[in-house]
DNA sequence: TGCCAGGCCTGTC
DNA sequence: GACAGGCATGGC
């Protein structure tokens, strides 16, 4: 199934590809593609209008909670896709919250205009900055690529078959060394709680999680147990559901920060940025940047920093790109 | 070869 | 409360 989203105020490259998510492809004909939830979806930007390519069924075995169960009217797969995307917010309206007289973030929000934060899946979202504990972003999205492989379920034969010639990568062993390639094949789903509170440590660690295999092990049985309930965050107060993240092993104030959908991660990059740009000369501790960010940037302070994040990662001398190179 | 990476945790002072 | 060091691993 495809269709055609007429779109504004949005770049679909630079908000895949901004640090936020890890496994989305770009493919060589310029087709962004990712298995969302249990969905092969693929995407394509051409000025104001989106094209996108949706597959039903793409797994072999839907997870029983997940999409299976989910309309596939256009329309319907339509508004899930402009959901994921933030399409339904308006931009302008976010940006006008940024403090007005922020140069800085002025400056970044005009060069990566179009940046949108997306509504990822809570578990996917937490178990990927457990993942990124002291890792490149490059070596990140080879984390995630190898879980996803090992412990993801499968694209079904059909939907590979639906896929574009030379995308059905069929011999699914790469050399275990080749991480580059491993990381640009989103063929399969990203693993379930229960399905990573089931693997062994060791299983975990083959994944090249090294220290935070056990970290993410204890986090998805603390979840899949029910001590912890990610759906629940959403109804919760802030401090609430940062206390209830921070009950994780391997959570602390940064990934809790960045699972609740970015509401105010201060990270390396950003901590640069913020030292840069608004303290030069003067000595702060991350605390204090951290209680700035949240005070300083507003309702949308996820955004803001999101903004300045991709543009202290594009700017900063030794800048190298966020992603792998897709097309190998 | 050695440094460092979208941190967290623990021990020490 | 502040700070240092350890933790695994691989890209550069």
């Amino acid at each position: 199934m495809t269709g055609r989203i007429n779109v504004s105020d949005f770049d679909l490259a630079t908000t895949l590809e901004c640090g936020q998510a890890f496994r989305w492809r770009r493919a060589a004909d310029g087709w962004f593609e990712c298995v969302v939830g249990s969905e092969f979806w693929r995407m394509r930007q051409s000025g104001g209008v989106l094209e996108w390519d949706w597959s039903r069924e793409t797994l072999s075995r839907p997870a029983p909670n997940d999409e299976s169960s989910r309309e596939s009217g256009t329309h319907a797969v339509g508004a899930r896709l402009q959901h994921y995307l933030s399409l339904d917010v308006s931009l302008a309206r976010i940006i006008a919250t940024f403090p007005a007289d922020d140069e800085p973030l002025r400056a970044a929000v005009r060069k990566h205009w179009g940046l949108r934060v997306l509504r990822q899946e809570p578990w996917e979202c937490l178990a990927s900055f457990i993942a990124s504990s002291t890792k490149q972003i490059v070596q990140i999205r080879q984390i995630i690529a190898e879980l996803s492989n090992r412990f993801g379920e499968p694209l079904a034969d059909h939907g590979r078959a639906a896929l574009p010639r030379g995308h059905a990568d069929a011999e699914h062993r790469v050399p275990t060394n080749d991480l580059g390639r491993a990381a640009a094949r989103p063929y399969h789903s990203f693993p379930t709680v229960g399905v990573i509170a089931r693997a062994s440590i060791e299983e975990l660690r083959s994944c090249r999680l090294g220290f935070r295999a056990k970290n993410l092990l204890a986090a998805a049985r603390m979840i899949d147990s029910g001590k912890v309930d990610l759906h629940a965050l959403p109804s919760m107060e802030y401090e609430q559901a940062l206390e209830e993240l921070l009950k994780l092993p391997g959570v602390g104030e940064k990934i809790a920060n960045c699972a609740l959908l970015f509401s105010c991660p201060v990270d390396v990059w950003i901590e640069r940025a913020l030292r840069r740009l608004y303290f030069p000369r003067r000595t702060v501790t991350t605390r204090q940047l951290r209680e700035f960010a949240r005070s300083h940037f507003g309702p949308y302070a996820g955004w803001a920093q999101q903004y300045l994040f991709f543009n202290e990662r594009t700017t900063a001398r030794g800048q190298r790109p966020l992603t792998t190179n897709a097309r190998e």
